[in-house]
DNA sequence: GCTAATGCGCGTACGGCGCACGCAGTGGGG
DNA sequence: CCCCACTGCGTGCGCCGTACGCGCATTAGC
């Protein structure tokens, strides 16, 4: 229970209610933190800065100080409202449906929100939303018969999944950059050295339009598969 | 191909031969790519500065622009080189061995860089050593029977997972981080929101310690079980 | 060996960043 | 009504990435 942690994680989870003494605040951290989210979508995080920000909500630099304690913190606040609660899974889908929903909800978040990936791609103290997600996950697995160990495991293997599939996603969803660019791999007389990579891509290429959606649902897929066949026969 | 990107990728894919005219250099690309991935191994990124950096190295800080356009096609260096070359596949593995040792190699490197994580989050261009990992992937697939679309949605499913999953294993590495920090939670009344969360969490501090291996391994032959019934049964 | 061309190290400077500090003013509780 | 907790925020500090250009080392061509 750090300095630093503790300031971030009250806010996290702690109540937001303030003494009414003294002025009213014209700010709010709700505010601050959805005007954060909005410059992140359109400009990324590299362009949110605290003046920016600031300027953005009519307010002196400083003021923002009043309501969060560090970009930091204020960063991690961003983080857990943009995840946003887990979605409300229907009765009877059964575990394979609701880890389905899960993922799904979790992957639109990741394309709405780009920059939270490289945010969770660190080590960092969960907010509400996030264990929510968490919560729901495992409830979904609570009637399989797995043991607690793999239930956790079986989260850390649908949720990685998705975090690490995100970037690939977007690249596919990208038409102009390429994550594997065969035509500069060849300009410079490599492309021999990748002849498999060569092959598949020239292979695709021919074929109509790479789709995001296809690839996640392959990979979601696969995953449930695997879990479903550990389920059946432990 | 802007310019942005021309630079970075001139520096990753071209040679870096440079005229002989004028006096020796003191220092080299890859000197100084080697000190940076040392300094983000022990003191994480944000303590790389190019001050920082050019201090260690015994060089005036502006003298490392001599050799690197930018900070940040630094960082695209060192990540392609902290990746390494994939590991040598014995004959006779079949593709399921030769794509396990490909993602524990690359889950040790993630291990030994975090910092990778949260660059390869972002979409970006990929160096030789990251083609090169997709090449030793789609070759050992190359045999299966998959198409062409499958081949590649299997890797993204994989190295997905890989990159996804390392935050956690490094939390549960880490026996003070807890990515859920159940005792927080209480301390803020929240614990009854979270009822499977803790029981799964109560149920698992009874037992000795959480190994990340065994929620990598799990998560792994759940993939490949996945990808191996699609093999089987198209 | 001389000269011109070229690449090198790096000092200086600029704009922007996060944020510590402290001041002036506001408005509710006693 | 007065006190003081609390507000917004201006100023200033240290650090950041890097554009620019100077002085010098080195080599090619003569």
């Amino acid at each position: 229970m750090t300095d630093r942690e503790s300031r971030s994680a009250q806010l996290l989870w702690g109540d937001r209610t303030r003494a009414p003494r003294g002025p009213k605040p014209s700010l709010s951290v709700d505010r601050i933190v959805a005007e954060g989210i909005e410059l992140a979508d359109l400009e990324g995080l590299e362009a949110l800065s605290m003046q920016r920000l600031a300027t953005e909500l009519g307010a002196g630099t400083m003021s923002l100080y009043r309501y969060v304690p560090s970009k930091d913190d204020l960063i991690a606040l961003m983080l857990d409202a943009a995840m946003g609660a887990p979605p409300q899974v229907d009765e009877g889908v059964g575990w394979r449906g609701a880890l389905e929903a899960c993922a799904r909800s979790c992957a639109a978040v990741f394309e709405r929100h780009p920059w939270v990936l490289s945010l969770a791609a660190r080590p960092r103290t969960m907010g509400p939303n996030e264990v929510a997600y968490v919560e729901a996950a495992l409830a979904a697995l609570s009637g399989t018969g797995l043991s607690s160990a793999e239930m956790i495991d079986t989260v850390v293997l649908l949720n990685g999944f998705v975090r690490g599939v995100a970037p690939f996603l977007a690249a596919e969803r990208d038409t102009d950059r390429r994550l594997i660019d065969m035509e500069l791999i060849a300009a410079h007389g490599r492309r021999e050295n990748y002849p498999t990579v060569a092959a598949v891509l020239g292979e695709l290429g021919g074929r109509r339009h790479r789709n995001a959606d296809d690839s996640f649902e392959y990979g979601l897929r696969r995953i449930l598969d695997g879990v479903a066949a550990r389920i059946d026969a432990p």
